[in-house]
DNA sequence: GTTGAGCGTT
């Protein structure tokens, strides 16, 4: 199982890589992704991280707030995109 | 060469 963590206040120059380098020592990082403008294809300063359902909630609380990238980001479970 | 609350594609 794997659930979906939404993370924003990121830097522009902050990389789908850079995510799961970001989480990957706080658990168990399945995918990432950082959400691009569909007009401009730049950062839109967020994105998405795919973890482990046990480590979600140790991630969420042990990288919200932090630092990544030079910046603090916030971390929370994202919403289910199909209801 | 910009911006800063908010939830993504098949």
């Amino acid at each position: 199982m794997a659930k979906t963590l939404y993370v924003g206040n990121l830097p522009w120059n902050t990389t789908d890589t850079a995510l799961a380098e970001a989480f990957s020592p706080h658990g168990s990082v399945i995918s990432s992704r950082i959400i691009t403008d569909k007009e401009t294809g730049r950062s839109r300063g967020f994105g998405f991280v795919e973890v482990e359902d046990d480590d979600a909630d140790k991630m969420i609380e042990a990288m919200n707030g932090s630092q990544v990238g030079g910046r603090q980001i916030v971390v929370n479970e994202a919403k289910p995109r199909q209801g």
